[in-house]
DNA sequence: GGGACCATGTAAATAGTTACATGATTAA
DNA sequence: TTAATCATGTAACTATTTACATGGTCCC
C-alpha cells in the first residue's frame, strides 16, 4: 500500500500555506477520525518534496523566526490532480477492542464493561469535535468554496461515531442487565 | 503500537487448533470489518510462538500431508489472558475515501460519483457477508459458549457498514441532484 | 493437462511509530 | 521560574505489505 503523506500534505497546501507543525495540528485535528500521521512521515516528506519542487518555501519576514511555511507548486498540484484519479487502495481499520470482545470469554465482564466505557467516552469527545468543527464551518467564510466538501466528511464522521455510540450504549446496557 | 498478531492467532487458537492457512483465511472473513493480518505476518509468528512453546504442533496423522495445524499451549493461553488485560492501544483508521472526499474540488463530480458506488458497493457486500455469518452462527451449535460474543462483534460490523451506507445513498443522492 | 484453489514460507521493500534532541515562546 | 505548548527534525525500531518461489490437490 503506497504512503499517502504526499497528497495529504499537498491538499492541505492548497488550501494556505503552513509549517509541518501546521499540518500535524491539523490532521490530528480534522482528519481524526479517518486519518494519521506522524511527525516522522511528515517532516521527511516535506523534505521530499522541496527537493522534487512540489512545494517551496513562503518567505515571510514575520513570525519567520518561528516557523517555515511552505506553499504548493504548480508541479505538486499536477501530482495532487493526478492521485484524486487514480484508484483508491484497500482501506485499513484495526480496531483491537472488536478483537477483546470476540474473545471476550478470556476476560471478566468488568473488565469488558470498563474497555466499552472508555470507547464510548472517547468517540462521544470525537464526536462533539466533530459537531463543533461543523458548527463552525457553518458560521466562517468560504473563500475557497470547498466546504461542502469537508461537510460531507464530517457527515461520515457524525454518522460513523453515532453508529460507535449506539453500540457502545446497547453493551453497556447488556453487561449492566446481566450481572 | 505493538503488534497484536501474536494475540489474535493465540486466540483463534484458543477455540480449536488449526493451520497459518486456516487462520488467514478466518481473519480475512470474519474479522475483515475491523482487523486484517498478511502471511509474511501470520508465519514467522507461528515460528516464534513455536520456540517459546506458546503453541504446539497437532499431530494429525490423516490430512497431515495437506496441513498443519497448531494447537494453543497452557503458557500459550496465559500470554492470552494477560494482553486480555492490558490497556488497548490507539485505534487505527485510515479512509482514503474520506480524504478525496475531502479534497473534492480537485476532481469532477463524474469522479467522485464513482469513487462513492464503489465503495456503496464494497460496504454492501460485507454487510450481506456479516448478516450471511449472523445468521449462520444463530444455527449452529456454540460449544465454547462464545456466539454471544462473537454476535456482539457482529453487530458492531452492522451499525457501521450501515452507517456507511446511509452516508453513500445520502452522497449519491445529492450528487444526482447536483447535476 | 490446465486452471483454481490449497498451503507454506521468506526476502526485500516500504510504511509508520517512537523516542529523543534541541530550543523558542507563552502564560501562570 | 516553571510548565505547557510551539516548532523542527532524525535515528532506530517495529510493523506490514508485496512479490516471489514451491508444490500439492481437486475437478473439469
Amino acid at each position: 500500500m503506497k504512503s499517502k503523506t504526499k497528497y495529504v500534505i499537498l491538499g492541505l497546501l492548497s488550501e494556505c500555506p503552513m509549517s509541518g507543525y501546521d499540518l500535524k495540528r491539523i490532521i490530528d485535528m480534522r482528519f481524526r477520525f479517518f486519518w494519521s500521521e506522524s511527525y516522522g512521515q511528515i517532516y521527511p516528506q516535506i523534505k521530499k518534496m522541496l527537493e522534487s519542487k512540489e512545494i517551496e518555501k513562503e518567505s515571510t519576514p514575520k513570525d519567520s523566526r518561528r516557523k517555515q511555511l511552505y506553499r504548493i507548486t504548480d508541479k505538486g498540484l499536477k501530482s495532487l490532480l493526478l492521485w484524486m484519479d487514480m484508484p483508491i487502495e484497500k482501506e485499513t481499520v484495526r480496531l483491537e477492542i472488536l478483537l477483546k470482545v470476540y474473545f471476550a470469554n478470556f476476560m471478566d465482564d468488568n473488565m469488558l464493561f470498563n474497555y466499552i466505557q472508555i470507547f464510548r467516552k472517547q468517540h462521544k469527545e470525537e464526536l462533539d469535535i466533530i459537531k463543533g468543527f461543523q458548527k463552525e464551518l457553518q458560521s466562517i467564510p468560504n473563500p475557497h468554496n470547498n466546504h461542502q466538501n469537508i461537510l460531507n466528511v464530517i457527515d461520515f464522521g457524525i454518522r460513523t461515531n453515532q453508529a460507535y455510540l449506539d453500540w457502545s450504549n446497547n453493551m453497556l446496557h447488556k453487561l449492566e442487565v446481566k450481572q
